[in-house]
DNA sequence: TTGAAAGCGCTAACAT
DNA sequence: ATGTTAGCGCTTTCAA
């Protein structure tokens, strides 16, 4: 038996202080009809006075409903998701529901393992943007019948609701763009190309280069999640004799990283080297140079995922809904012109070899410590 | 009665199919003594099988133990806040918690509401970084007794464990980078003086002024808690007769603000007006001119977070303990001796205040609509 | 309108 | 080592 004096008050207590019986202040406190004035007011009050909390945990386990929704994100880090993130919030408070976030760090097993968890804590419904090597993920909800909407690393493929910007398409505006201003060697910097939407960039940027007559200049670096890796990757690129002379990096963290790189090598931007950014940020438009950059549509994206998910909580079974919303691209400083001092064995060209060389190795020592 | 066909399974599912009783299944699942290899693997066997999953939620009701902790932060836009959760939520995952996010958006009404709402989920201890007024927040807390530690927006007079950035002294030391430059005009702009670190920030601010018999030159512009607010702020100052050499933000989103302004008014980093932050990020040392700003140390904040948590979850009851971290000055390129061309009257001076005086007009327009 | 009683899925103390 | 049983705090029939 248990002795220990216990410290929350239940509603059990506030029926007893109020006197009445508990399921009548549990109406009340479900502000449900068939309870007179009079004794609401008694529960109100004992309430208040015994400073009661309710138990949400036990009202969804005895109800069996949830007013929680699971959030499964990749990474934190970036602005794009943490954004969509707020706009979702927004909606889903306006609904009466609550997020629950899981944050999966763009591992694979973290992501499957939130997913366990985010599922054993009964939520109404979950949203999820998977990362890299989504497979775990996808097994972890073949069982289970939650609404569910996935967005932007997915694609019409998916056995779900699905929400995505038009990726393929944006990719190619942006490249047209790079062309456009008399680029031929540009190369694009990749996170990993098992990432649907990072993949469909990339088929952005080879259509349009094809479409250019530029498929031998072409070319797609894969640099992994992290800035670190796209800062050494980018490095590498820039150290090369015949450096590219424009950078379209596919992702937010890659264009830190490549940023980085691009400072390393004592390089200017946009006279020594073009670089367009796929995925906004609000300091990409701040400093200088501007950075020319792709930006998705947020708010559109989370209204929709908000929208699709509620239509299933809603009870509205439906086939699976795949939207994909529309980009655009923003031009600002980054991009210019190709420069005339890039051309090959310049001065300049081997300066800036000898910097990122300098560089890289600095970085590969850091690395080793 | 209900005659659904339920689509979950539970333990009691498991047990019969094993064979076994519910309480040999339960102990199964929580890897627990006494059960003999055989049903143990008969018990696996018939979950896998079965596909089941635990309702965490029954599970703590019933064992009124919980590995959830709440995290109630102000703002998601902050990267400040977003790198102090990824350190955090490390430590907890790695205790074997779990992270409850809420998000207070700046707003104390909501943040009141999040902190009920974690705590009607029963979590085993919170972490709060309050905002702005945040009475509410710890009116909320008066009467619940779960493991506390409050962290950054606080200081020693609270009622529970804190873990802080000495604010004071950074800003003291910021202020003294500015003015061994030569800076006299030296501006703080600050969110709202009624976060206590936020006071802190000026109070350094002004212990570094009047130290330096720079008083009547010290002003402490108040601008709100968004980056628009800060804009608006930023490019009144600017567009004065005499506008100030130096600006020192005291906060991420207040800088990015500031940095807009920079913009709007035409005026270059660091030649016609020098920027501090306090607060740094990632950006700010890959765009130019690198901003120069305070450091805070996230991962000694994030570990003494969880340390003090931790200790609380274990079961130490002890006096409240206040932990505080030091910050480091980041001198880089947005910080550089006051020009020649900022005297009074120049031509230069006369064109930024017109400038900055259009992108006023500009912005009072655009809210407008 | 109100109260009594039967659980939601699980744990833990107690028998066996 | 295993099964039985009494709840965790709440909601929700069902009778009164």
């Amino acid at each position: 038996m248990d002795s220990r004096k216990k410290s929350t008050t239940t509603l059990k207590d506030v029926a007893n202080a109020a006197g009445v019986s508990l399921g009548t202040a549990s109406k009340v406190m479900a502000g449900a009809e068939g309870v007179s004035p009079a004794r609401r007011q008694q529960v109100w009050d004992a309430a208040r006075q015994l400073g009661y909390r309710r138990n949400s945990l036990a009202a969804e386990l005895r109800s069996s409903r949830s007013t929680s929704i699971g959030f499964v994100v990749p990474d934190l880090t970036n602005s794009f998701f943490i954004e969509l993130l707020c706009v979702v919030e927004d909606h889903a408070l306006a609904s009466g529901y609550r997020l629950l976030l899981a944050h999966a760090q763009e591992d694979p097993e973290r992501e499957a393992e939130r997913i366990r968890f985010v599922l054993s804590r009964q939520v109404a419904g979950m949203i999820i943007i998977p990362c890299h090597g989504y497979a775990h993920a996808i097994d972890e909800l073949r069982e289970c019948d939650v609404p569910l909407v996935m967005a932007d690393r997915v694609d019409n493929s998916f056995p779900a609701n699905t929400v995505t910007t038009d990726s393929r398409r944006a990719a190619r505006d942006g490249t047209d763009h790079l062309i456009a201003l008399g680029h031929k060697r540009i190369t694009f910097i990749v996170n990993a190309l098992d990432l649907v939407n990072s993949r469909e960039r990339a088929d952005g940027y080879m259509d349009a280069m094809k479409r250019a007559g530029l498929e031998r200049h072409a070319r797609v670096v894969v640099c992994g999640m992290t800035d670190t890796e796209s800062h050494a990757a980018t490095l590498g690129l820039l150290s090369e004799r015949e450096r590219p002379t424009a950078l379209f990096t596919g992702a937010n963290v890659a264009t830190l990283g490549a940023l980085r790189a691009i400072r390393d090598a004592e390089l200017r931007l946009p006279d020594d080297v073009s670089l367009l950014s796929f995925d906004d940020a609000p300091w990409m438009s701040v400093l200088h140079p501007r950075i020319s950059s792709i930006h998705q549509p947020v708010e559109a994206v989370g209204r929709a995922i908000w929208q699709l998910l509620h239509k299933q909580l809603e009870g509205e079974a439906s086939e699976p809904v795949h939207l994909r919303m529309k980009a655009d691209l923003r031009v600002r400083e980054s991009t210019a012109p190709p420069g005339r001092t890039t051309g090959k064995g310049s001065k300049d060209t081997a300066t800036a070899q000898q910097n990122a060389g300098r560089a890289r190795k600095r970085t590969a020592l850091a690395e080793r410590e």
